[in-house]
DNA sequence: TACGCATGGCTTTTT
DNA sequence: GCCATGCGTA
């Protein structure tokens, strides 16, 4: 009667899916089939063991990973009802919870989750009440500290400081905690350990959600944090049927406290726990796989994995060494050309993988050039936008009207003459009073007269009515009324079009106005409350993100981003020492293993073909900058490198690189590096620089003067035995591009 | 209070 | 090279 679920399963996906209980760690590697294992062990467990689906607590990343996993085990159940099935993020599943259990908690049901720009505004306000200068520490870096320790369930007072920045975080810490109570808010972090606090100080608590959720799945369980990790335990206990799929291979959130260390805990806490490697790839070829292995047997700490595949065709991956970004670019375009006209590959069926967002200037320029259809995949999201995100402050105010975040992120938009100075003293005065946001607002509306400017009362007076009136509104439950209300009585629609620089902005802007808008309808339909709503929005961030990742276009898109998707032609740009690796990961403990993870997910996106390429130079920052290629392409075994004649590899560039500048290299030179061993000792033949036998008195990007051309930057400068040629392009265009030497011109820098 | 220009600084990103 | 933030001015 399971037939249907259990066929098409090798052995070990098979022996993962009708495992019986206890804890079970899968470690699958990319290509394994790990979705479809784990929405079968699901199914299986409600059609073969009899499991009730509301037993059952299944945990994803993201909640696209959710709903997608909740439509597969729907199909797979067939008629059965997934009721009370529960499936989401461990945020989504904590918020779920904690709304019913708020008595667990120092917060009330209706708390309201913060986002990073709420929690920065927090940290800002934290800041200024500790007297501590924005520009002395970073915000950002203060949260960061603080979402990591609340990531270790350090709470405030628990916070050790051992140097003289985590003495400032210590200090905010609790002051941004204790902002966060007073607005009945949570941040993201506070949802999972406010659920491990309220589960570890309740025995009844705890007793009642294990005993409902007999069965726990973790997907991505390397990208878990220490946090996760203890509800995974809480949950689990005391039977531990905890099935946990991961790779440690593929960790690469350690930025936000991902720790795959937690498989190695995991296998330590449950000694008795059944291992099962998914190894076989069903996925790439076999070259692709040796490359990858190739790149990861570097990192320790791992488990070992054999990827394999029963594929038998097989092609060498290609590495092209560009001139510069823009020739990169050009090159991966000249290539998809090709792979389609020789091969009959779509667009759809490439995708450009990079390390970093800012990398796809140059490449959307050459497609925009050349009319190659592109899209960009996970783009800006939909809640950030500014529009999206003020309409939502309103309602969230409406739903919580003692949130400061909100009330000041909308006072003074439309601008209603309320700045800074008046929130301030507002602010001041509740505090002193001991009031609540509501209250004072409440008694201005009576005619109180707080110590505020005699011009900022008016316009608060107001507002206040307003926000009663919408208060009122809210208790009918008809959210996209009160929606429109409050666009109307505000004036928002008006203001958008007034503060747009451009009819086509204001017309985006108000698209997404509608978009939002289009949500409050479905949550009407669903006979949601405000809160609920509001819960909803700031948790599922991407859920209105209503992109058209339709037609045929080729993908670009980040490492990340990039992470459970794969494609038949893979190009990954800008193999470069400080992109990949990126220069700011080697300041961080095992940066460079998660770089090495990086590189590893990227390869192995790819079904047949891989191309890496790197640039000689590219403009970082304005600036144009020597690259020295990636130390992790040493890595690769140099057989698997080549390409046969006239499939792939193009060696027109390399002769007209080597008469552009002195640098003779070629693109042939990283495979005779390798062939001569120079690779596995290590020994990396440098590029020469610029600056090797003295600086140069120009640098590229400086502004400089010449009487007779004029103004002009600087591309490139070079000492040439005791002279220094420089590169200036002119502002006149009559001039254009000029090789000076200094030995003859005059040339001054200006500021 | 609001707008305009200058300065600085810069991954990755989901919840 | 671009964007966000901050300060100075109207």
């Amino acid at each position: 009667m399971t037939d249907d679920l259990l066929h098409s399963l090798n052995d070990q996906q098979r022996q993962a899916v009708t495992a019986g209980g206890g804890p079970i760690l899968v470690l699958a590697g990319p290509g394994s089939g790990k979705t479809g294992v784990l929405t079968r062990r699901i199914a299986y467990l409600i059609r073969a063991v009899g499991v009730r689906p509301w037993q059952i607590m299944a945990v994803t990343f993201t909640n696209k990973a959710a709903a997608e996993m909740r439509q597969r085990v729907q199909a797979l159940v067939q008629d059965e009802r997934l009721y009370g099935f529960q499936i989401g993020t461990f945020h989504s599943t904590c918020a779920r919870i904690l709304r019913v259990e708020a008595d667990y908690t120092p917060y009330t049901k209706d708390f309201l989750i913060y986002d990073t720009d709420d929690q920065l505004s927090v940290i800002g306000r934290a800041m200024d009440d500790l007297d501590l200068d924005p520009k002395r520490n970073s915000p950002r870096a203060i949260l960061n500290a603080i979402s990591s320790a609340k990531n270790e369930l350090i709470l405030p007072h628990q916070y050790q400081s051992v140097d003289l920045f985590t003495e400032i975080v210590a200090r905010v810490y609790p002051r941004y905690q204790r902002l966060l109570e007073q607005s009945n808010a949570l941040d993201f972090d506070d949802l999972l350990v406010q659920m491990v606090l309220a589960l570890r100080s309740s025995d009844m608590l705890r007793e009642k959600y294990q005993q409902r959720f007999e069965y726990v799945l973790v997907d991505e369980f390397q990208d878990t944090n220490s946090a996760q990790y203890q509800l995974v335990k809480l949950f689990g206990a005391p039977q531990n049927n905890v099935f946990a799929v991961g790779d440690e291979d593929q960790s690469i959130y350690a930025f936000r406290g991902a720790d795959y260390r937690n498989v190695a805990r995991f296998r330590k806490d449950f000694p008795d726990a059944q291992v099962i490697l998914l190894e076989q790839n069903y996925r790439s070829t076999q070259t692709i796989l040796d490359v990858a292995r190739a790149v990861i047997d570097k990192n320790t700490n791992r488990t070992v994995k054999k990827l394999f595949t029963t594929r038998k065709d097989t092609l060498p991956i290609l590495v092209h060494e560009a001139w510069d970004d823009e020739q990169e670019a050009r090159f991966v375009a000249d290539q998809i050309d090709l792979l389609r006209l020789k091969h009959g590959y779509r667009y759809s069926d490439f995708a450009i993988i990079y390390r970093t967002n800012g990398q796809s200037r140059a490449l959307e320029a050459t497609f925009v050039h050349r009319a190659l259809p592109y899209t960009i995949y996970g783009d800006v999201s939909f809640y950030k936008r500014r529009e999206v995100k003020d309409v939502l402050a309103y309602l969230r105010l409406v739903s919580n009207p003692n949130d400061r975040v909100s009330f000041e992120r909308v006072i003074n938009v439309p601008k209603r003459g309320l700045g800074e100075k008046s929130i301030r003293d507002l602010f001041r005065w509740l505090d002193q009073e001991q009031i609540s946001l509501l209250n004072g607002l409440e008694r201005l509306t009576e005619g109180d007269a707080p110590p505020l400017a005699a011009r900022a009362l008016k316009p608060l007076a107001e507002f206040a009515l307003m926000l009663r009136g919408w208060r009122s509104q809210a208790q009918t439950g008809q959210l996209l009324a009160l929606f429109d209300t409050i666009l109307a009585e505000v004036g928002y629609r008006l203001y958008l079009r007034e503060s747009s620089d451009t009819p086509q902005e204001a017309q985006t802007r108000e698209d997404n106005v509608d978009a939002l808008r289009a949500t409050l309808q479905t949550a009407d339909e669903r006979q949601m409350s405000l809160q609920d709503y509001m819960i909803e929005a700031t948790l599922m961030q991407d859920a209105a993100d209503t992109r058209t990742n339709e037609g045929e276009r080729v993908t670009l898109m980040t490492m990340h981003a990039a992470k459970g998707l794969e494609f038949p032609v893979v190009f990954i740009t800008g193999v470069e020492e400080g992109i990949l690796p990126h220069f700011r990961s080697l300041e961080e403990p095992n940066g460079i293993e998660e770089e090495r993870r990086l590189f590893y997910v990227g390869i192995t996106r790819a079904k047949d073909r891989l191309i890496l390429t790197y640039a000689f130079r590219r403009g970082l920052y304005g600036s144009s900058s020597v690259q020295e290629r990636s130390k992790f392409l040493l890595d690769i075994p140099p057989q698997l490198i080549d390409a046969p004649p006239g499939t792939l590899r193009t060696d027109q560039g390399a002769a007209q690189f080597s008469s552009m500048t002195r640098w003779d290299g070629g693109m042939g030179r990283l495979k005779d590096d390798l062939a001569r061993g120079s690779a596995s000792s290590g020994r990396v033949i440098p590029f020469p620089r610029q600056d090797a036998a003295r600086a140069t008195q120009f640098r590229a990007g400086m502004n400089v003067f010449h009487e007779a051309f004029g103004q002009g930057k600087v591309i490139e400068s070079r000492i040439d035995g005791e002279d220094e040629i420089v590169t200036v392009a002119f502002v006149d265009r009559k001039f254009g591009i000029k090789k000076l030497s200094l030995a003859y011109a005059k040339l001054t820098v200006l500021q």
